[in-house]
DNA sequence: CAGGGTCGTTACGGAACCGTTACGTGATTC
DNA sequence: GAATCACGTAACGGTTCCGTAACGACCCTG
């Protein structure tokens, strides 16, 4: 069930939802960290910091540093891979569902007040 | 006429259109400058920096240094107003316009692509 | 059990952003 | 026309991110 936008409505509706999200939230997430946290928490797991650097097209280095911010905001975990301890598997917390929820719930809003 | 979207179509939308704009765009703008880019281009004239400062709940040199950033991307411009020469009346830009045609152009294919 | 390959992390110098504060210029008020 | 206010910007120190490179830990093959 596909969604059809207008290209009014899209960029309506990404200003929206950019605009409450800078007024809302004093952490101030990356696009980056943003796509990273979205794919954790859409995507099947497990999730590895090499996968996710493949998926998003950049560098490990820069996967592990916004795991260290996320981590520390709660939103992500991560623990080591038993069967394999070379490998991290990343993990979800309640408090990055929660967050992930009011996302949600800014982007539905925000496309009930679009309009033509 | 409103958009009507699920919980899990809102945040598949944001995850495919953030995934690929963080693909395709190097130049990995803030959440703070696409709301900026995105509520010159899509409010009517005329815009300020306390005007967007105040939209926006940020200080007034944030909106300067973004409009820095984006003035040397080619995003936007500037110039002082005539009529009252404290201001400084922000303009768009061809480059902006199509930045924008493209970001919009993703939102709708990522539209396309729900399901459930 | 030695060697090479893979994993995630750390270290490094550089760049960009942050909030606060101070400043220069222009408008306004008395 | 002097004092005051408004506007945008520059300067400051601090934080965070970047890409490259090097590292330790782990797996696997011969």
């Amino acid at each position: 069930m596909p969604v059809e936008l207008s290209a009014s409505q899209a960029l309506n509706l990404w200003h929206g939802v950019s605009l409450e999200q800078v007024r809302i939230d004093n952490r101030d997430l990356t696009l980056r960290q943003i796509s990273i946290l979205l794919h954790i928490y859409l995507v099947p797991p497990p999730h590895t910091v090499r996968g996710l650097a493949g998926i998003l097209g950049v560098t490990k280095p820069v996967i592990t540093r916004a795991l260290d911010t996320m981590g520390d905001l709660g939103l992500v975990s991560r623990m080591r891979d038993e069967r394999d301890k070379r490998n991290v598997i990343i993990k979800r917390t309640v408090n990055g569902a929660l967050y992930l929820e009011k996302l949600g719930d800014l982007i539905i809003d925000q496309g009930r007040k679009l309009s033509i």
